[in-house]
DNA sequence: ATTGGCACTCGGGCAGTTAGAGTGCTAACA
DNA sequence: TGTTAGCACTCTAACTGCCCGAGTGCCAAT
């Protein structure tokens, strides 16, 4: 077992190393936080902590920086989240107000989250599993193309053009879209296919081409729904800090870029439904983010299914404040979409 | 007026400094390009160049680097443009036969581009101001709350969800959109507002708050269109050359990612609507743009409006191969819309 | 106009030195 | 047993001086 005092001075290697961004060595700890002992007992202290591999001397003799399981214990039995400045409060209220559609309220959460943080924030389109279909729309573009639009008790509006082949007339269009309502409405998106399996039968032998094309189609919305997408901010806020990513800023910049690394760096389940959960450096499993840290909250959409908000940047960061708000503004994000 | 040699000079300064990201001498200079004549000779010819601010010397005795004007008499008179590689006109192919909607051809162009040129890329929504509306769909979404639809002849489709207060009936709905359809269908975008002057005068008077209501919201839509989208991609490319910016690299950053910045610069006035133009340094006209350039190029959207998709790069980049890239693109581009 | 030659300048790399911060260890102390 | 002071040791960062090479500018000669 660790003792009291040494925990103790990890959270104070932690907090300055934080602030200074400079190995923190014994001396300069008792005189900025009065620990009532003396410098020499404060290295017996680090040499327990270095022991287990809670911190490490980047040289030989010269002050210690955390480790990825030292942060860990930080952010695990240490860290008490700040609360939120009244500054900050407001920013989130008045962003709350006009909060008009998914889109709009999505792009503006992550902007905001990125501001209050000073980091890259990151917002995940909400799965859609229980949602279910209320309208479906077929509107014609051209003489080949059609709009399908597909509404959800969720408000999301999922619409794509397609491209049929031959053309469509009004009566048959007409005709799609009554039987795709008593078909489908009132279903939950994961009956879509079921539902629609044999569709195709119900309508002329002519037309089933046309008609098999456009449920293909509408599988794929459907999926869309579930394939997610992501939304980011303030990939300025990672440069500023590039030195803390030691070299490899631009893979990470690369890695986040591609949709696919992001979504699995974020969505990867975690432990605390609605806590902010952290992974540091090396507990991403992936070699681009050794340096990171991700924090993220999950957020509810309709009191149903969950999507994730967080932030990602340099693994030293500022842990109280970040996962304060992450943590609001997951909560205010769930309101807003209530 | 500068005499022929010289001017060879500075292009094979140009490109021997694009390439080796060193200061070049004049030694390496008769090394690299067999000139007829000896490095003394060269020596003279620098100091003609030095003199007309075509290029600098770091620092005393040192090589030679082109000045944003040496860059730009490059790009006016030297530069003959790289036709593209084979591989690379495969890429633009491939890409060109599977654009489905708007948004998926804008959003994979500018992938592409910044895959080609190994910078920044950037594409602008095409405006609409010559499209003409071609339907209008009104669908509830909730007690309060509509989706309006707006689609043009160029297959825009322009989509909001917006909350009328009070609770809407179906038969409004429907007349609503009659009344609409009436009014609009066929009209240029641009008319718009002026035949919606008095809309709500045609409805019963308990509607007419309602009916204010929604026309507001749709004229918001309409400017929607006006005031342009932005899409990115390949910021990481930017990362990469870092050092080529000087330090100020997240400021360029910063710029960039506020989209009216973004837009302003790439959307100035280029001479020439169908070449690319070329912004090199300090012609942006902004502090935080002094290492950095712009190609841009027009693209035709349905043989009417002119958006811009272009590259953001530091000035010391490949202009030959990239200005190639963008007139490239931004001509299949013009294709895969008409 | 071109050239070779020469003196000069500057940056970068290498080595040596120093100052300071920080450590680990030991012996003494409460 | 935990704490402390003291001391020797280590390592880095910063500064110094030095030299080499690349590059220049100029001049006199062709």
């Amino acid at each position: 077992m660790i003792p009291e005092r040494s925990i103790e001075v990890l959270r104070a290697i932690v907090q300055d190393y934080i602030e200074t961004r400079e190995p923190v060595g014994s001396k300069a700890l008792v005189e900025r936080h009065g620990f009532g002992v003396s410098a020499a007992t404060i290295r017996n202290d680090m040499a327990i902590l270095e022991e287990e591999q809670l911190i490490v001397a980047p040289h030989t003799s010269s002050g210690r920086v955390p480790t990825d399981k030292g942060y860990r214990l930080f952010v695990d039995r240490l860290n008490q989240v700040k609360p939120l400045s009244a500054a900050e409060r407001v920013a989130i209220e008045a962003f709350l107000t006009n909060s008009a559609d998914l889109d709009e309220t999505l792009s503006n959460t992550v902007r905001l989250l990125s501001q209050l943080t000073n980091q890259m924030a990151v917002v995940q389109y909400p799965t859609l599993g229980r949602a279910v279909v209320k309208s479906i729309e077929l509107v014609p573009v051209s003489e080949s193309k059609v709009l399908i639009i597909l509404i959800t008790d969720a408000n999301r509006i999922q619409q794509h053009v397609i491209d049929l082949g031959s053309d469509i007339d009004a009566p048959l269009l007409a005709e799609l879209r009554a039987r795709l309502l008593t078909t489908l409405l009132g279903q939950p998106l994961t009956e879509v296919a079921a539902k629609l399996a044999n569709f195709e039968l119900e309508f002329a032998p002519n037309r089933r081409l046309i008609v098999k094309e456009l449920v293909t189609n509408l599988f794929d919305l459907v999926d869309a729904n579930r394939q997610n997408k992501i939304l980011v901010a303030g990939a300025a806020n990672l440069a500023r800090r590039e030195n803390d990513f030691g070299g490899s800023f631009s893979t990470v910049l690369e890695a986040i870029e591609e949709q696919v690394v992001l979504l699995k760096l974020i969505s990867e389940l975690n432990d605390d439904p609605h806590g902010v959960s952290v992974r540091i450096g090396k507990e991403n499993q992936m070699d681009e983010f050794t340096n990171t840290t991700v924090l993220v909250s999950g957020y509810e959409n309709q009191g149903a299914e969950i999507a994730k908000v967080g932030v990602i940047g340099p693994t030293r960061m500022d842990y109280s404040g970040n996962i304060a708000a992450v943590r609001a503004v997951a909560s205010y994000l769930t309101k807003a979409l209530g």
